[in-house]
DNA sequence: GCCAACGTTGGC
DNA sequence: GCCAACGTTGGC
């Protein structure tokens, strides 16, 4: 049973479109610099997992697109780089502190989900991204993500 | 750039 | 282990 996930980032520092542009669509998911989000990756993550992508920290919050998880967890390479910016010196390769996955673009949504929008409904009010918006790495419920599909590529929602 | 929410650090 | 201080996130 593969989970489905929310993971966020600044699109100004990496959008979905630097995932799309990256060899075969795909990037390691570097930069996870919090316990909890660490948590979910490190013990949660599986190949095969579906992923929504969310701009945050810009001009249009929103949903934007879905990926996929291809890799099993591993420990994020950026924590022992001094030049990374996400160097960490707790952190050893024996006993690694920061995981990552790789994940590949899948699509870019037709109808971007603002965060905006997605406010408006009372079947989002209880998502993590409304009660929780600063966990970077979330959970999404399946009737959550169906609804989003439907509202973000509402030509194709007629299955 | 402001500021609320909340995560982390570190002295005790 | 508490908690004050401080740092970060992210919408607005």
């Amino acid at each position: 049973m593969s989970a489905i996930w929310l993971l966020k980032t600044e699109p100004d520092t990496f959008s979905i479109n630097d995932l799309q542009a990256c060899p075969g669509g795909t990037s390691g998911w570097d930069g996870v610099r919090n316990y909890q989000a660490r948590n979910r990756v490190r013990d949660e993550m599986n190949e095969g997992d579906c992923v929504l992508i969310y701009h945050s920290s810009c001009a249009q919050p929103a949903i934007v697109g879905e990926a996929c998880v291809v890799s099993a967890p591993y420990p994020d390479p950026s924590q022992f780089d001094l030049d990374s910016g996400g160097f960490d010196n707790r952190s050893s390769r024996e006993e690694p502190r920061w995981y990552q996955v790789d994940i590949r673009y899948l699509c870019t949504y037709p109808q971007p989900l603002s965060l905006k929008t997605l406010r408006q409904y009372a079947e989002f009010a209880d998502m993590e991204l409304v009660v929780r918006p600063r966990l970077s790495v979330q959970k999404v419920t399946e009737r959550q993500f169906q609804r989003i599909q439907q509202l973000c590529m509402p030509e194709s929602a007629s299955a």
